[in-house]
DNA sequence: CGGAAACGGAGACTGATTGTCCGTTTCGGA
DNA sequence: TCCGAAACGGACAATCAGTCTCCGTTTCCG
């Protein structure tokens, strides 16, 4: 009886080779940036350029753009999960988490979850959804903590922030960056100040949850 | 002596048909829309479409896309200018002032002037020029009337306030606006209150003008 | 009412992007 | 160390979107 049936392996047939993962790894790393930087529409050979590889071998992994784009979705939102769960978990202040948070995930580029909201994409993939699940969760649990301790508005919810997030960290549109950062983090701390308790003015409409963000379609 | 000599028409030769004038605001009108929603990239042809005219009308009254995005951000300027005007002269209070002209601006589409920013753009138009530095004291004059009144915090600048609004403003790539209006309301909400002062947090870095904004390239 | 001005659709041209082919290199197990 | 399979990358053909012009038709205005 040959050896490796039925050994665990669900997902992929066979194992990757070495190089092939990370080529993998790199290309996504590579297609988030460029996405943040030149928007969704970027060409593919661009992201292949950056990643430092053969545009065969981003074909080759990526049957086309949708996928592509998929894959660096989920990408994004498993960090953005993992950092708000480090800062619940590491900062004792409660409105210094949603902070760090918030800044953490400018710097890493959360721009690119825009796709995420974009009609090219599949609202109805488990994988998607359940991240988008996830992400609502761990990203609630620090608003509702600065909230009880009285220090962050209640008239928001998570949708409200990362909308205003990832707004304020696109880039500019056919502008080179550099000096780009400095800005938005200014404006990311004016607006962070705006999200303080007692809240300064009365807010219009209701707050927005990541729910609302992907059921506004016609 | 033949009539109409030196009647004082400098900049244009003969005077437009009715229908060319008409078209051609409507031109710049669309245009106006379009680079706000797709970036300054958009297909001139979609312009066209837009405007409700042919893309031969397009090219006839501008000779190229530098052209019509130079007429553009005059004009959306020049609007500015004037929403910031009146906003100063008819507003007893000075933060009220200064809420008024930002959501009048985002409702006017100011994300159009992103192309401002942009390296294509020529920096050197004395046209361009002198609009600039009349936004520049327009909207400063909003500004520091709500400083001195202690109501608008002190450590912030023009270019801190408009490109916060520029990027708030901004449609998200590839959704349709539907109901997205609401969400901005609340963002440029929940900004301006972070400008109010007394300020509640230290920004890093230095206030920034629309001066450091157009220096910053390389 | 007539001539000039302006219009708009169709289409040629151009440059960029996509996706495939195939010879070469790299991995990893024996 | 060596070999076969897996993966790679450059180059190329096909496709596509965008730009800009031509020309017959319509619209303005004196």
């Amino acid at each position: 009886m040959p050896l490796d049936m039925e050994t665990a392996v669900p997902p992929r047939a066979v194992r990757l080779r070495a190089d092939a993962t990370r080529n993998r790894e790199r290309i996504i790393a590579a297609a988030r940036e460029a996405i943040v930087e030149l928007g969704p529409d970027v060409a593919l050979d661009e992201v292949a350029r950056r990643a430092g590889v053969g545009n065969a071998t981003l074909y080759r992994h990526f049957t086309d753009r949708t996928e592509l784009i998929r894959q660096v979705t989920l990408s994004v939102m498993a960090r953005t999960v993992k950092r708000a769960e480090d800062a619940l978990a590491q900062e004792p202040d409660a409105f210094t988490a949603l902070c760090r948070f918030v800044l953490e995930s400018a710097d890493e580029r959360i721009g690119a979850l825009c796709p995420l909201l974009s009609d090219v994409f599949d609202r109805q993939d488990p994988a998607v959804v359940s991240q988008v699940e996830q992400m609502q969760r761990s990203i609630s649990a620090i608003m509702e903590r600065a909230q009880s301790a009285g220090q962050l508005r209640t008239d928001i919810a998570v949708g409200d922030l990362m909308v205003a997030v990832t707004q304020l960290t696109r880039p500019l549109p056919g502008t080179c960056c550099a000096g780009f950062d400095r800005f938005v983090r200014r404006h990311l701390q004016l607006f962070l100040d705006g999200l303080r308790a007692p809240s300064r003015s009365v807010l219009t409409g209701e707050a927005v949850t990541l729910e609302d963000l992907q059921a506004r379609q016609p």
